[in-house]
DNA sequence: GGTCGATCAGTTTTT
DNA sequence: CTGATCGACC
C-alpha cells in the first residue's frame, strides 16, 4: 500500500541475483555485459554524472538502457526503489520491465519507479495533493483523472457559461490551447498576457475557470499531472529534496520527445545528484506538434555541463542500402547532433522506388507484391509471413485504399493504432457507470450515463437536476434523487430517473460491500441499467462487436480486487495487449510505427503536400519540413530487409481526384541505394498492351492540366529506369481463407464491417454479397453465415 | 425529447 | 466522399 517503504523483500532478492558463492565458484559475475559492443558497454558502465545516449534507430537502445539498470542494481549502486526510469508509453515501460526481469531473474515487479511520466507523476502527486490549490480549496489525494471526453464536456459548459458562440470557438480548440499551456508548465497566473488573449480574448479567463472547476471536482487532467508536480516541487523545496534524495539514478527514454513540463520535472529531480541518463535520437523527433521540444536533447550538454555523450551507431536491424538511403535523406536536416549509422551486415537490396498512376493502382500493386512475397516467389528476401510486412502511411485516411483493396482480394490485414480499447464509446459508457457506482459524486460520469440508454431525460431534465443540485449544494446524483423526491420533474422521465437513482444506490452499496464480488456487480450494473439491452436491441453491424468488447471489459476486471482498483488503473494505462496470433499485414501511420521494425516495409503516398504534409509546412515552415523529413527517416529505418517507397500521380481527396507531384524527399534519396521499378501499365509493365494504351492515353489527358510527368522526380525516374525494365511477376496466390463454409445464392451472411447481407453471386471462393450499403465482392473467408439466415423479414424485397 | 437532414470540415496521438 | 455536429421539425 505505502510505496514509501518500497519492497525490502524484493531488494533481498536482488542481492542474491549473483550470490557470492557463485562468484567464488567462477561464475561470470555480470553475464549481461557479454555481447555488448564497445559503445553499448560504455553506455552501461558510465553510471555517474549526466549521460546523453544518442541511440540511432536499431542500435540496441533498449538493451543498453535495461542493462544499465541491471548493472546499477548488481553493483549495489542503488536499490530498485532508488532508480527512476521514465518512458512515454505504457508499452515501453512494460517492455523495459520484462527485459530487466529477464536480465536479473524474476524481479519484474521490483521497480516501483519504472513507468510513464504520467503514472509516476500520479504516484508523486497523490502524496502531495493538498499542496495543489489555494487557501480555500485543495486537491485531495483521491483525485480522479479526467479523460479527453470529460475534459471537452467540462470546457463546453464553461464556454457556454461565458456566453461565447461555441460554433466559432469550439471546446476542442480551447482544450488544445490549454494542453499546450500545460505542456509548457504555464499555470493561469503565469500565462503570458498575449497568450491569454487567445480564444477571442477569453483564453486566460476560461483556463483559470477550468482549473478552478477541476479543483472543485477533485480532478486533474493529463497535463495537470506533470504541471502540478512541477509547481509543487518549485513551491516546496522540502518536498523536492525528499524526492531528489530518493531517486539516486534517473533514466529517461525517448528524450527527444520531452516537452517543457517534462523537462522541468526531470531537471528539478536531477539537480542535486545529476545522475541522469537521457536516451534519445534527435533524428526521430516527430512529436513537435504536440509540444515535444527537440531543443531539449540538442541542449543537453549545456544543461548538464560535463555531460558524457555516447553514440550508439552500430545498427543491427537494416541492410546497408536501407541505412544509407535513410542517412542520405536525413542529412538534409540542419541542426542535428549528428550520427552515422553503420552495419556489419552485407548485401541486401536497394530501397525500391515506384510511381503509380493513381492511389488505387498503388494499393493494387502493393497488394500483389504482398501476395507474391507470401508465395515466396520474390526477391532475395524470400518467402515472408504476412506478419513480417507493414505498410506505413503519413495520414490515416490513406489506409482506406489499402483496406478496401485487401478486403477485395482477401488479404488479411490489421490496422495498428486505431481507437484503443478503453477509448471506445461502449467501454467509456460502462466505465462511467462503474465510476458513478464507486463514487456517487462523480458528476461527469453522471452526465454521461443519466440518459443512456435513453430514459427520456434530455437537456431540460438535466438542467433541472443541475439547478436542484446547485441550490442544495449536492452532487448531481443526489440532486437527481432530490428532484425526484420534490417532484421537480414530470412525466415518464421522473419515473425512469427514480429507477436510475435507486439502482445506483443499490450498486453503490454493493460496490463498498466487500462481500459482493465486483465482477458480478459490474455485470449486474450493465444489465440492470439497461445498458446491455441497449446494444442487444441495436441492429447496426457493429453492435455485436460492442457487446464483445463489454464482455472483454468484464473479463479484464477479474484481474483486480475491486472496481476502485480497476478504475484507478484504467485512467492511466489505457491499453490492453491483445494476442496477435493471426497472419496479417500491418497497416499503420508512420507515427505509430516508431519503435517497431518489420522485414518488409512499404511506404506509399510520397507526394508533395501529403508527405511532406502541406499543413505541417504551412504551420511550421522549415521546422515543420524537417520534422516531416525525420518522419520519413523513421519510416525507412523501420525496414530490415526490403523497403519500397511509392507515390501516385493522382489521388482521390475529399471525393475529388487531385494530381500530385512526387515528394521532394524522393529527390533527396541517394541514387546509389535506390532501385527504380517500372510501374505496371507504363513502359511495358505486366499488364499487356491494352492496359498500356489505356494508361498512356490517360496520361496525355492528365498532362493537359497537370504537370506530374514533367516533375523532377518523375523525370529522374524515367532516366533511371531507362536501362532496366523490370516486369512485375504476377503470381496467383490462394490466400487461405479461414473456415471453409459453402454458400449458395440467397444465403444470408454477416460481415464485420458491412453487416448482414445476401449472397447474390459465387465464383470459386469469392462471393458477391448485397449489403444494405450496396454490392461487395468478398472472399468467403471474410463472412460468416448469418444467424438470421432464413428470416424472411430481413431479406430485402 | 428524439430523429432526421443540412452543413461543414477534413494530419500526425500518448497519457 | 466521409463523418461529426447542430438545428429544425415531428
Amino acid at each position: 500500500m505505502n510505496e514509501f517503504d518500497d519492497s525490502d523483500a524484493f531488494e533481498a532478492a536482488v542481492s542474491v541475483t549473483v550470490p557470492l558463492s557463485q562468484r567464488a565458484m567462477g561464475a561470470r559475475p555480470m553475464p549481461y555485459l557479454d555481447g555488448l559492443n564497445p559503445a553499448q558497454r560504455e553506455a552501461v558502465e558510465v553510471l555517474d554524472g549526466p549521460v546523453l545516449l544518442l541511440a540511432g534507430a536499431g542500435t540496441g537502445k533498449t538493451r543498453a538502457l535495461t542493462t544499465r539498470i541491471a548493472h546499477l542494481l548488481t553493483l549495489g549502486k542503488a536499490r530498485p526503489g532508488q532508480i527512476l526510469a521514465v518512458t512515454f508509453t505504457n508499452k515501453a515501460a512494460r517492455e523495459m520491465k520484462d527485459r530487466i526481469g529477464r536480465l536479473l531473474g524474476e524481479m519484474v515487479e521490483g521497480m516501483p519507479w519504472l513507468g510513464t511520466f504520467h503514472s509516476i507523476s500520479v504516484k508523486i502527486l497523490r502524496r502531495h495533493a493538498e499542496l495543489v490549490g489555494d487557501a480555500t480549496l485543495q486537491l485531495k489525494p483521491s483525485f480522479t483523472i479526467l479523460d479527453t471526453d470529460d475534459q471537452i464536456r467540462l470546457l463546453k459548459q464553461l464556454i457556454a457559461a461565458e456566453n461565447i458562440d461555441e460554433k466559432r470557438w469550439p471546446a476542442r480548440q480551447l482544450a488544445g490551447l490549454i494542453d499546450g499551456w500545460k505542456n509548457r508548465c504555464l499555470t493561469p497566473p503565469n500565462l503570458p498576457k498575449g497568450e491569454g488573449q487567445a480564444f477571442d480574448g477569453h483564453g486566460g479567463k476560461l483556463y483559470a475557470a477550468y482549473q478552478r472547476r477541476l479543483l472543485e471536482l477533485n480532478a486533474v487532467d493529463f497535463g495537470d499531472l506533470l504541471m502540478h508536480c512541477v509547481t509543487v516541487f518549485q513551491a516546496h523545496p522540502d518536498v523536492l529534496h525528499q524526492w531528489q534524495d530518493r531517486f539516486r539514478y534517473i533514466l529517461v527514454d525517448e528524450y527527444q520527445d520531452t516537452n517543457v513540463a517534462q523537462y522541468m520535472w526531470l531537471r528539478l529531480l536531477a539537480k542535486a545528484h545529476r545522475n541522469i541518463c537521457c536516451v534519445g535520437d534527435d533524428d526521430q523527433s516527430i512529436y513537435g506538434w504536440r509540444g515535444a521540444e527537440v531543443g531539449n536533447i540538442l541542449r543537453f550538454e549545456t544543461d548538464f555541463p560535463g555531460a558524457k555523450v555516447i553514440r550508439l551507431e552500430q545498427n543491427y536491424r537494416s541492410t546497408a542500402h536501407i541505412l544509407a538511403a535513410a542517412s542520405g535523406l536525413i542529412e538534409a536536416n540542419k541542426g542535428r547532433l549528428g550520427k552515422t549509422l553503420w552495419t556489419e551486415a552485407e548485401g541486401g537490396e536497394p530501397v525500391r522506388l515506384i510511381g503509380h498512376w493513381d492511389s488505387e493502382a498503388e494499393a493494387r500493386w502493393i497488394g500483389e507484391e504482398i501476395e507474391a512475397f507470401q508465395g515466396g516467389h520474390r526477391h532475395s528476401v524470400g518467402r515472408r509471413s504476412l506478419n513480417d510486412i507493414a505498410i506505413l502511411v503519413r495520414a490515416s485516411h490513406q489506409m482506406r485504399a489499402f483496406e478496401d483493396r485487401f478486403m477485395t482480394i482477401g488479404l488479411p490485414y490489421r490496422v495498428i493504432g486505431g481507437p484503443r480499447f478503453y477509448e471506445r464509446q461502449e467501454i467509456r459508457d460502462a466505465m462511467a457507470y462503474f465510476r458513478l457506482a464507486v463514487s456517487p459524486t462523480d458528476d461527469l460520469a453522471f452526465e454521461r450515463v443519466v440518459n443512456l440508454p435513453k430514459r427520456g431525460l434530455g437537456d431540460k431534465a438535466v438542467q433541472t437536476i443541475q439547478r436542484e443540485a446547485r441550490e442544495r449544494g449536492l452532487s448531481l446524483l443526489e440532486g437527481a434523487a432530490s428532484a425526484v423526491a420534490v417532484g421537480a420533474l414530470g412525466g415518464k422521465g421522473a419515473a425512469a430517473l427514480r429507477v436510475f437513482v435507486e439502482g445506483m444506490g443499490r450498486w453503490h452499496a454493493d460496490a463498498i460491500d466487500t462481500n459482493v464480488r465486483h465482477v458480478e456487480l459490474a455485470e449486474r450494473i450493465l444489465d440492470e441499467s439497461g445498458y446491455t439491452a441497449m446494444w442487444q436491441n441495436d441492429k447496426s453491424p457493429d453492435a455485436p462487436g460492442r457487446l464483445d468488447n463489454l464482455k472483454e471489459l468484464i473479463k479484464a476486471l477479474e484481474e483486480f480486487d475491486n472496481l476502485q482498483g480497476f478504475l484507478e488503473h484504467v485512467a492511466l494505462v489505457m491499453d490492453t495487449q491483445k494476442d496477435e496470433q493471426a497472419e496479417e499485414v500491418s497497416i499503420m501511420t508512420l507515427h505509430a510505427a516508431k519503435g517497431l521494425e518489420y522485414p518488409v516495409v512499404f511506404l506509399p503516398g510520397w507526394e508533395d503536400g501529403l508527405f511532406p504534409s502541406q499543413r505541417s509546412m504551412d504551420e511550421s515552415g522549415m521546422k515543420g519540413l524537417e520534422e516531416e523529413r525525420r518522419l520519413a527517416y523513421v519510416g525507412i529505418t523501420r525496414g530490415e530487409a526490403l523497403v519500397t517507397i511509392s507515390f501516385a500521380g493522382n489521388r482521390r481527396m475529399y471525393g475529388q481526384w487531385q494530381s500530385s507531384l512526387p515528394s521532394r524527399f524522393i529527390d533527396e534519396l541517394p541514387e546509389k541505394h535506390v532501385e527504380v521499378l517500372t510501374p505496371p501499365g507504363l513502359y511495358g509493365g505486366g499488364y499487356g498492351a491494352a492496359a498500356q494504351t489505356f494508361a498512356q492515353s490517360s496520361m496525355h489527358e492528365r498532362a493537359a492540366h497537370a504537370d506530374v510527368y514533367n516533375s523532377p522526380g518523375w523525370r529522374r525516374m524515367q532516366e533511371r529506369s531507362a536501362t532496366r525494365v523490370q516486369a512485375t511477376p504476377r503470381v496467383p496466390v490462394t490466400i487461405d481463407a479461414r473456415a471453409t463454409v459453402s454458400y449458395s445464392v440467397g444465403d444470408r451472411v454477416f460481415h464485420q464491417k458491412f453487416g448482414n447481407g445476401t449472397v447474390r453471386g459465387i465464383a470459386e471462393d469469392t462471393l458477391t454479397v448485397e449489403f444494405p450499403t450496396g454490392f461487395k465482392t468478398i472472399k468467403a473467408g471474410y463472412v460468416q453465415p448469418s444467424g438470421q439466415a432464413g428470416n424472411l423479414d430481413d431479406v430485402p424485397f
